[in-house]
DNA sequence: AGCCAGGCTACCG
DNA sequence: CGGTAGCATGGC
């Protein structure tokens, strides 16, 4: 903690008694190409490929359900072929689709077809091929950058560069401005951006404790922040 | 059956 | 500037 105010304990405790509760939650988890499974694979380095795979995810699940609708989208991608782990044609074995170059020689219709399960299909192609271009402009990383990309918003533009690039950029989304203005820490007029400083300004910036907060925010938030009134089962607030 | 999901863009007044 | 319709699928 940088401070003692009265914000920044209840942050610290806030994190203490959320990670007591649920435990480490073990995102981004990534495809595994052999068997399409979707796995956390613990805090090693990350390849370029799976900096961009963690990218495409994070504008797969733009309100949508990560499982099964954003996985299945990823699965799709990574084998090529819309027909799962079950068809055994066309494609090489253990070999990963999911790079800025498969996406962006992807025609339109096909890629539409392989992230149909993903929801708002038609939106993301574009906005995949927007990422995969971004990706192999090799563009400078910024969080302006990102925000120039179609498709890319503060959430998503976050999103990457915590998980997929360790930058200590905390993500604000809807569970966590429930969470916090049930709290009495913020407004609901609270925009994004003021959201994000009440967490840099009171936490040391560091990626792996933003990442398991906001991960942990999430968990705590499908509990018990989706349907209203928010946050009315909620013991864990309560004693702060 | 309706509501919800790890939002964003485009357009409106 | 803030507010909102539209985007689409799958689970509960």
């Amino acid at each position: 903690m940088k401070s003692k105010t009265g914000t920044g304990r209840k942050l610290n405790n806030l994190y203490q008694s959320l990670l007591k509760t649920y435990g480490p939650q073990g995102w981004w988890p990534l495809i595994n190409k052999k068997n399409l499974k979707c796995e956390y694979k613990g805090k090693k380095k990350l390849t370029d490929r799976e900096k961009f795979e963690i990218a495409a995810g994070a504008v797969l699940t733009q309100n949508t359900n990560w499982y099964p609708n954003a996985v299945s989208a990823l699965q799709r991608l990574v084998c090529g072929r819309v027909t799962g782990i079950n068809a055994k044609i066309n494609f090489p074995k253990n070999r990963n689709h999911l790079t800025p170059l498969t996406i962006a020689r992807l025609t339109m219709p096909r890629l539409q077809q392989l992230i149909q399960p993903a929801g708002f299909f038609r939106q993301k192609a574009l906005y995949l091929k927007a990422l995969a271009d971004f990706f192999l402009q090799n563009k400078t990383l910024s969080r302006n950058s990102l925000l120039e990309v179609k498709g890319i918003g503060m959430e998503t533009a976050d999103s990457i560069l915590l998980y997929a690039f360790h930058r200590p950029f905390f993500i604000i989304d809807a569970y966590t401005r429930r969470i916090l203005s049930t709290v009495g820490i913020s407004s609901a007029e609270t925009k994004y951006n003021d959201l994000q400083k009440l967490f840099t300004a009171n936490l040391y910036p560091e990626a792996e404790l933003f990442k398991e907060f906001h991960a942990l925010l999430v968990k705590h938030g499908k509990l018990h922040y989706s349907q209203k009134p928010y946050g009315q089962n909620d013991k864990l607030l309560k004693r702060l």
